[in-house]
DNA sequence: AATGAATGAGATTTCATTCAT
DNA sequence: TATGAATGAAATCTCATTCAT
């Protein structure tokens, strides 16, 4: 036997990355195992050597768009300074409506329609695992803050309803015709702000 | 004089009632409209003289628990005094997990994957317009507070926010795994509590 | 009991000439009971009383505007001395493209349908009787013209035939894409008629 | 080796062989793609991977049948010297009342109902191709027997319009009831020949 | 390791006609 | 004579997954 031993996860990786954008094009309900396969130039067959099952291979695409994010905004916010600022890019997913983030967050919403028809269990699971990162990324930037002065100490105790409303505001963009994501934005995050600001 | 000219409104809620429990049973996507003329004991192509399709029947039924939600919660709000309890109530769809509420927390699950899907744009309507009824709720329990004299008056501001903080928490319980409902909700909205209180 | 007894035939007409126009709008199996009663301003059900089925109601109307087409050709041909000329008459129906002919051209296709689909063996007959009036007008053609010693008196045994061949133009145009009718039917007769005139 | 790639066209072929007598059995209409799949042994699934849609699976099969008739055709055709009796081949679709022929003659009757209905825009131009093949026949006739010096050499431009002439035929054979073709085609036909010979 | 042929369940909606009032 | 509420049968096509080669 020779020694090349193909790497299964090194294969999952190939054939997802192949498919990073059809997942945006067609959409996730509607992509379809063929297409994948022949996207990815294999047979159908093959694919099931290396997925589960069709959801496996949404799995796999979707973390690698999110290990995408969670990279860029590691990087990003390592450049910012005020609290302002942290927050206004912790909120980007949300409040971004550039074509390229629209992308990721109807990728998200539809990810998320998935989840919510409950036929997935392991979806949710896989859901709530991803959502740990933000929670550690938006304790660190109260914790700066707090280190600075900037803030109250009692604001740490924001830090996961903060997450929490974050997700309130994806949901309401996603599911409520005419929501106003910035004004709703500004008008709760600044008034949090000014509450838990020390003032000079 | 026999009743030659029947009214459709009150046939549609009458067939909605009657399959009021069976979309909690089978769901939404499984309700069959064969079901549905079974249990409303009529044939199928008598659904088709009150309902424009399928969706149209889901409207009917939905509409009719949130308006019975609707009532429940004017009734129950009256009676209670401070903040506390009233935020209590108002959160109480997501953070009471009896039986009879998780039908309907559910069934709202089941709504949302339905409008995330996107396909019915009609939906999505519905739901902004039935999110109406809880934004001016908030406002009334704020301003009755404030009134009081138990929070500051720019306490106001935050109303939009608390809302789209409720549709976190259910996102969150409806798609995380394990996900702590009463401790996220307890330690934020008690920080915001302490925060915007007045006091003496 | 009254003496109004009133006239079934001439409801008939009446229901029928409302929907005149309906049918060449909608078609002829787009065609619902429902339009028809509320088009004539009359019930469902009242409609049966009257019609023997949907197919009777179809008959009316189809046979309405057949004898005016009728009436309109006897009117026309009246006026016409040379056979080249009753011809084109005779013809008009299937070379003649204006809209308001083609209205009428392709209710007769849509009518052709339902009889071939054979579901119905009584418009088989309806349609056969019908085409008597056609043969009668161009025997009639045929006679005055060898009257006046413009064609052989042998022509008249092709009376049948040009007919038929008049079914075959109008099946062509209907079925096939981008069929000449008028060059077939030029190149057909013209040369006919040379063969059956008198030269002098 | 194992034939792990079908021949597709061939694997239509068979599929389409196999319901050769089935739509001749029940008809286009009513045929279902569940009894084309149990007639043909394979899973209701399976038809989809050679065919397109149900249309697609008519298709093959009317092409089968005319392929055939064509063969057939010339094979007869080329047995015979007279021009009546190459007329008498010519026109034997519309005048053999055996019943292996009226099998195919109803089911062009069915095939042009559904034609007309105009829902299939592609059976048009199906229809108008496979036209051709017989208007070139009906010219070489023509042309071997002016060669021969049976006929004059203008009854060339009679070519187009008998075969509109035999359309006609088909037509009033499907569409009126007691239409006697024969006796139509004898006259018409008959008279035709007479004007085109050469009296010798 | 790779392939791709085969599978089959499942649900919406329309509309002519009837018949109780 | 007029009405209109009730009916219910019928057939398409998709696509994840398997398994023989």
């Amino acid at each position: 036997m020779s020694p090349r031993k193909i790497n299964k996860e090194e294969k999952r990786r190939e054939i997802a990355l192949s498919c990073s954008d059809l997942i945006h094009e067609v959409g996730m309900k509607k992509l379809t195992v063929a297409e994948v396969a022949k996207t990815a130039g294999i047979g159908k067959g093959t694919i099931y050597e290396y997925f589960e099952n069709k959801e496996d291979i949404i799995f796999e695409i979707i973390n690698m768009h999110i290990e995408q994010h969670h990279e860029e905004f590691t990087k990003e916010v390592a450049k910012l300074n005020t609290i302002e600022d942290k927050f206004e890019l912790f909120f980007d997913f949300v409040l971004n409506n550039s074509e390229e983030n629209m992308k990721h967050f109807n990728g998200y919403k539809e990810f998320l329609s998935i989840v919510l028809a409950e036929e997935n269990p392991s979806m949710k699971e896989f859901n709530c695992e991803k959502n740990e990162f933000f929670g550690g990324e938006l304790i660190k930037i109260l914790e700066d803050s707090i280190k600075k002065g900037e803030i109250k100490e009692d604001a740490l105790n924001l830090a996961d309803g903060i997450l929490t409303y974050h997700k309130g505001l994806a949901l309401r963009k996603m599911s409520q015709a005419n929501f106003d994501v910035r004004a709703d934005y500004e008008k709760f995050i600044g008034t949090i702000l000014q509450l838990i600001e020390i003032k000079k």
